[in-house]
DNA sequence: ATTTTATATTGCAATATTACGATAAAGCTT
DNA sequence: AAGCTTTATCGTAATATTGCAATATAAAAT
């Protein structure tokens, strides 16, 4: 096969995996953390400072993008690509209450 | 190419990629809450609780040890994993910083 | 000792991800 | 308009992930 049989889980679970997805990448952790470094983001500085081609950071900000997590908009002649601060306290909460919620008396 | 350029991104960014990924699959995530809901866990019960055959669930259940997240102690004839709950804090602790390290002043 | 039960491993097929060169598109600059 | 800069998309190759049938292993029960 090798697709992952999504449909038998909830959606609340699906949802977080899907996030944890988009995080599961060091290129993307750490296109994340550039972004919340600066005032605004070009485009072009990721290529230099994460060290991969311009179309491969294109595609990780695009699966970034996918989930909410960036609001881009233009100056200039940049794209200004910025963290969507709601989206982000909503994933953190996600996570913070997943990681929260476990049964402690076992072995 | 297809394989991730690990190595050039730091070892923070890399361990929480790494985590990430495995809660990136909805099974692991109904595993691991299943897991928390009991006092034993039973691997057999997975396979009916989660609906994917024996082996994927193996295969699943040994992502989530790779990272440290499970402890294995026997218990009469049944294999009994169990939340490790050090490793588990560490996680949600750095998942958390991550997420807290996040520059609001832009856009 | 043999059977039963539970879990792990192997092998393989289907699909997804990662990466980049080439090229396209879109907006400035002149 | 022509050229420059920046970002997106396409096409393709390499690798990784997901899933299961078949089989192996290991412990418990008979």
């Amino acid at each position: 096969m090798g697709a992952s049989k999504t449909h038998i889980f909830s959606l609340v679970q699906n949802e977080l995996a899907q996030a944890a997805k988009v995080l599961a990448h060091p290129a993307r952790i750490a296109i994340l953390e550039y972004i919340s470094r600066q005032e605004n983001c070009i485009c072009n500085d990721l290529v230099d400072v994460i060290g991969l081609s311009q179309p491969t950071i294109s595609q990780h900000l695009n699966e970034i993008k996918k989930i909410g997590l960036l609001k881009g908009t233009f100056e200039g002649k940049n794209l200004c690509y910025c963290i969507n601060q709601e989206r982000w306290e909503e994933l953190q909460y996600s996570f913070n209450a997943f990681f929260s919620n476990i049964n402690q008396n076992c072995c």
